[in-house]
DNA sequence: CTGAAAGCGCTTACAG
DNA sequence: CTGAAAGCGCTTACAG
């Protein structure tokens, strides 16, 4: 046999350059690998005196289990592929941070993917689980449908993060984003404001209908007629922001308020407004969505939807290792709350 | 097809339902597994015949290799750890584009930690690489002193990232610091600007002490008394940039532009001019650093010294992976072009 | 060019 | 409670 490279660890207490084996512990100790195995792994199946021993040997000996051994072994990576199609978006490091502590606190890692909505790149990523390298994927944002196989099934364990794979029934995490949007355009309303733009989401999203359906829902309880000159179409970006919020404001009869899809066209729309000489809130107010981080640097500090992202991001990945380890009785659609957070962009509308 | 003899495994499962391995493949070709293995990894050792014979069984069998017990036989775990201490901050997303993209270049993982400066984080993520889960450790941002060893020793393959470890000499790859502040204060000197103050950066980093260097060398290469007053101590964060603009602007003989370690900190300031009524650059000129993607939906657009993030974790990524190959004559320390982006934040000094 | 065999480092059913 | 042995799925030195 070949021996593998070996690298010079500075380890002070083994004579040896190799890395200590789980056989090195139980020499030590001993015992049988199988019981150094069971002492350290499962010591109520040891006496106290054995466990002792070899917990003692392991120390001796700097052991370090090889994860590739046990993977191997067990069948199971202990790895999440997360898959995101940018990572740019201040919307997703919140959710990554609360992916990751969940799989932290599991023992799993996560494996990061950026797609850029590439199918080549999401197939390689599918194949890590199909490899065994990882045990399930978390997917991140949807415009992926060409992840879907085999009529509408995914074809490698997943859960699908705030946005939904069109017609999939994969297990989800998010909020209720009609609800939600309709909190925010009813807050306007509650303020006096009766003509109400939209600036929508990326019609790719499945959170743009749901936010737009929110939008509509809430003039229409308010007895408001749906105008679709009001509607401008955006795509989450800041500077369609800034030209959605103009072909509103160019309008004849031009909105007092806009409630957008999500925070970053807000802080576009802002910006326009400024351009235009307008102050926000005094002649028009903006509600966002979101609320990353940025809407509390804005001029003025938006009024948005705040979406627990952490939360979501932890709930998601908790979901995907109980799935994964066969745990029963599994909410499989988890719904979290979103708040209402005021700050300086909204006030009743002015009189002209 | 004939059914492969039926092992014991502990699951009951119909041989249909097991995953292919390479012994399928290799009875599906009526050759050895040795054989096969290298007909799908080292084509140039088997003959043609056997090549096409082993790879249509491959296809057959809908084989795909176990990443696990490969990397376990080859003492390769083809994966490596990225540790930031946060993930919020817009500097990081662009860096983590490049890490990744390097990664799949060559075939390699890309396992993400954020540490929250908590030393149990870090020490559980380096774990990864003893316990052979991982190669090596990409270090995005210092104040990590705790992670070395022995003196100063960093104990497992690993490559920093524009932060420098204090007293490491570790491989690094980043951009000269000193040389882009003195180029963005120079801007400023040639503007007319006189009376320059600096935002500093947190003292913990070190590209901090070298931004400010920078400012000092472009001050004294213009003949210019350095003035402590003129230094504001400065943290990278909108707040801090918001506070550490109102110290400056509150001396007795305010300064005319000023010099910002980082875009997040520049953008504070500009915040605060506005509320002040002054307008940038008219009355105050601004200069960030990193070419943060805000600095482009900043009001004005901000003058910066753009980085080139992507390029710098493409780089680092590739540099660790040949390190762990052994790569002969590497250059381990890699500084990368910084450029000063001229938008609409500086202007002449006006007379008052 | 090809095959038989060893072995990477674990865990666990089985038997005692 | 403990040990001998098998085996997870590969790759590769060795021999032919």
């Amino acid at each position: 046999m070949e021996t593998p490279t070996k690298r010079h660890d500075q380890v002070a207490e083994t004579s040896s350059d190799r890395r200590p084996t789980l056989l090195d512990v139980a020499r030590l100790a001993r015992v049988s690998t199988a019981t150094a195995s069971r002492a350290l792994n499962n010591p109520e199946m040891v006496s106290e005196e054995t466990r002792l021993n070899v917990l003692q040997a392991a120390e001796r000996a700097g052991y370090q289990p090889n994860l590739m051994a046990r993977s191997l072994r067990k069948q199971q990576a202990r790895a999440i592929v997360v898959l995101v199609p940018v990572i740019e978006n201040p919307f997703y490091p919140e959710i990554i941070r609360g992916l990751e502590a969940a799989a932290r606190d599991r023992d799993y890692s996560l494996l990061l993917g950026i797609t850029v909505y590439d199918r080549g790149v999401e197939s390689s990523y599918i194949d890590l689980v199909r490899n065994q390298r990882a045990d399930g994927i978390l997917l991140l944002d949807g415009g992926m449908e060409n992840l879907l196989e085999d009529g509408n099934r995914f074809a490698v364990p997943s859960v699908q993060v705030i946005e939904r794979l069109k017609g999939s029934n994969l297990p989800w995490v998010g909020i209720d984003d009609k609800t939600a949007a309709f909190a925010g355009v009813r807050h306007l309303l509650d303020l006096g404001h009766r003509r109400i733009g939209h600036i929508s989401g990326w019609e790719r999203c499945s959170v743009t209908g749901d936010r737009l359906a929110g939008y509509r829902a809430a003039l229409k309880a308010a007895g408001i007629a749906f105008d679709p000159a009001l509607v401008a179409a955006g795509d989450f970006i800041f500077a369609r922001g800034e030209t959605a919020a103009a072909e509103l404001m160019a309008l004849p009869d031009p909105p007092t308020a806009m409630f957008c899809a999500n925070d970053t066209s807000a802080l576009g729309a802002l910006r326009h407004m400024r351009s235009l000489g307008l102050k926000v809130p005094r002649d028009v107010s903006v509600v966002g969505f979101d609320d990353i981080h940025l809407s509390l640097q804005s001029d003025p500090p938006l009024t948005t939807l705040h979406q627990p992202r952490f939360d979501i991001g932890f709930a998601a990945m908790t979901l995907l290792i109980d799935l994964l380890a066969g745990a029963p009785d599994l909410e499989t659609n988890l719904t979290l709350p979103v708040d209402l957070v005021l700050r300086d962009s909204t006030a009743p509308p002015h009189r002209r």
